[in-house]
RNA sequence: GGCUCCUUCGUCUAGUGGUCUAGGACGUCUGGUUCUCAUCCAGAAAAUCGCGGGUUCGACUCCCGCAGGAGUCACCA
């Protein structure tokens, strides 16, 4: 396969979600294996569903999963426009054609006798075709009009890269209608022209559409076209039920998941690799390696469920992952906007320090907010924590404030405050105290965060500073 | 209803006639890593390969039925 020319040719209805995504991911893929194109194109053509806004959504959607497109909106193309309905001309080219040789019609039947037509069939319990209905002598098009294609039902034998070898039976193929009575190009129509005229070599698009497959090939033969490569990737099913994943069952917008504290790399990842492997065991993979190694054959041909867990757990992974090879300053840089507010005020290289010893905990990074608030502001003190706590309640208050007044000086008598010297006082406060890892740690790394849990205590004190952690310690010494 | 597609652990999947007493990953459970949470490591439970027939010395793998699920039958895409 070489310099594919592929498309993601979405209708601005909304945002782009999990269930819809797929089909701009496996194209893009494609595209840049094969050294091709990737082309953007929107399909705008039903103007009640339009929404306004939806295009800058998909392009936003596009450039945050990495999927940049050579050809569309914003940077333009030798094929342009990418929006359909500023090609309206170009259809009636094409189907000005169709007219003249006889295999397109101007309908001038009333949608209510169509309707008519339709439960006549229905009562008889026949199917409904149309071209059993196809008006004799049809007239002139003109404006205000629909037009409809004139079928050519026979057997059909095509090969879906998915799929694989297919048929269909002159009983699916009929007058689809070409163009609209406002003029306006119907997908079946528009999306044919605009590959051809655009040289997409590869149809990548939802199984949804395998069913009138056989009407498009009809058209590519009365036009004279080249099939293209013929792509229907399986749907994406929601966690629960058998259904497809939709908007209707809460299918969150790609980029929603962004503000979640989700790392391009990992949702990219994980779609990919829904419903696609390369045989080989490996899980993760990076943009780079997917596009060497994917390949159309392995593309699963059921639907497969969405499992929001697993792309939590890839998304650890990746933010593991760019601390450790990319180092913290580059997992830093994706943390903007997830910091708790009392962060704000704080310098740089000091929430570097938290990040680098939090960051192994996080499962997305808006975890951040909660898990380290108490290394910017000054926690609540609750003795009540320390004295229900299943290591604590044992021991008596003045036991605790015994412990504690020791810690605190054995703290402070350290001269240079760092992990190790830090970790050296601990154990030697275990030693002389007698208590247990468990007791000892335990009311010390409440008494300083009174958070649920904290990175190992040396390194919570270390980042924490001299300043702090004693006051902190001092704090809750004299509240017992 | 017609037509079409799909069917391996709870989930994503490996598997193209014998190497499968079915492998990996997520999730779950257990243990370990000086407290916690997480990571990491070790281990466990978890699929009579939708069902029923064939073909074959031998079938998850090939063939035929059936069932279940999904998609589609628009002047929506």
């Amino acid at each position: 396969m070489k310099n594919a020319i592929t498309r993601f040719a979405p209708s601005p209805t909304g945002y782009i979600h999990i269930g819809n995504v797929r089909s701009a991911i496996y194209p893009y893929l494609i595209a840049r294996q094969t050294g091709g194109k990737m082309i953007l194109r929107i399909e705008d053509t039903d103007r009640e569903r339009y929404v306004e806004g939806a295009t800058e959504l998909i392009e936003d959607t596009l450039k945050w999963l990495g999927l940049e497109w050579d050809e569309g909106p914003i940077i333009g193309g030798p094929n342009g426009p990418y929006f359909q309905s500023e090609r309206l001309d170009i259809y009636h080219a094409w189907v000005k054609k169709l007219l003249d040789s006889g295999r397109a019609y101007a309908d001038p039947t009333p949608a209510e006798k169509i309707d008519e037509y339709r439960r006549e069939c229905s009562e008889k319990k026949i199917p409904f075709l149309y071209r059993n209905y196809r008006p004799e002598n049809p007239p002139e098009w003109e404006p205000g009009m629909p037009i409809r294609f004139k079928a050519d039902p026979k057997e059909r034998e095509w090969v879906d890269a998915v799929m694989g070898e297919m048929k269909a039976g002159p009983e699916v193929q009929d007058d689809i209608i070409l163009i609209k009575k406002d003029g306006y190009p119907t997908y079946n129509f528009a999306h044919i022209v605009d590959d051809a005229e655009m040289g997409v070599t590869h149809v990548m698009r939802g199984v949804e559409y395998l069913s009138s497959t056989p009407n498009y090939l009809a058209i590519y033969e009365a036009l004279g076209l080249e099939r293209p490569v013929l792509v229907s990737l399986p749907h994406i099913l929601a966690p629960q039920g058998n259904k497809k994943l939709g908007k209707r069952d809460g299918a969150k917008s790609v980029t929603e998941y962004r503000d979640d504290g989700v790392l391009a790399e990992a949702m990219l990842n994980y779609l990919a690799c829904l419903g696609w492997n390369d045989g080989t065991e490996q899980e993760m993979y990076t943009k780079q390696e997917l596009i060497e190694r994917f390949s159309l054959d392995r593309i699963q041909t059921s639907g497969a469920r969405y499992d929001e867990t697993k792309l939590l757990w890839m998304n650890g992974q990746w933010i593991r992952r760019i601390f450790d090879e990319q180092g913290a300053h580059a997992l830093y840089d994706r943390t903007a906007g997830f910091w708790p507010e009392e962060a704000e005020t704080y310098p740089e290289e000091y929430r570097i320090k938290v990040l680098s010893i939090i960051y192994d905990r996080l499962k997305t990074l808006s975890d951040l907010r909660e898990m380290t608030r108490y290394f910017f502001v000054d926690p609540e003190i609750n003795t009540d924590t320390i004295k229900t706590n299943k290591f604590l309640k044992k021991l008596s208050e003045a036991e605790l404030e015994d412990l504690l007044k020791k810690s605190i000086s054995k703290l402070s008598a350290i001269e240079d405050w760092n992990e190790d010297n830090l970790q050296n006082a601990l154990n030697e406060l275990l030693a002389e105290s007698g208590k247990k890892p468990a007791e000892l740690f335990s009311l010390i790394r409440i008494a300083v965060s009174f958070a649920p849990f904290s990175p190992a205590l040396n390194l919570t004190l270390n980042v924490l500073g001299r300043e702090t952690s004693l006051a902190r310690l001092n704090a809750v010494a004299a509240a017992i």
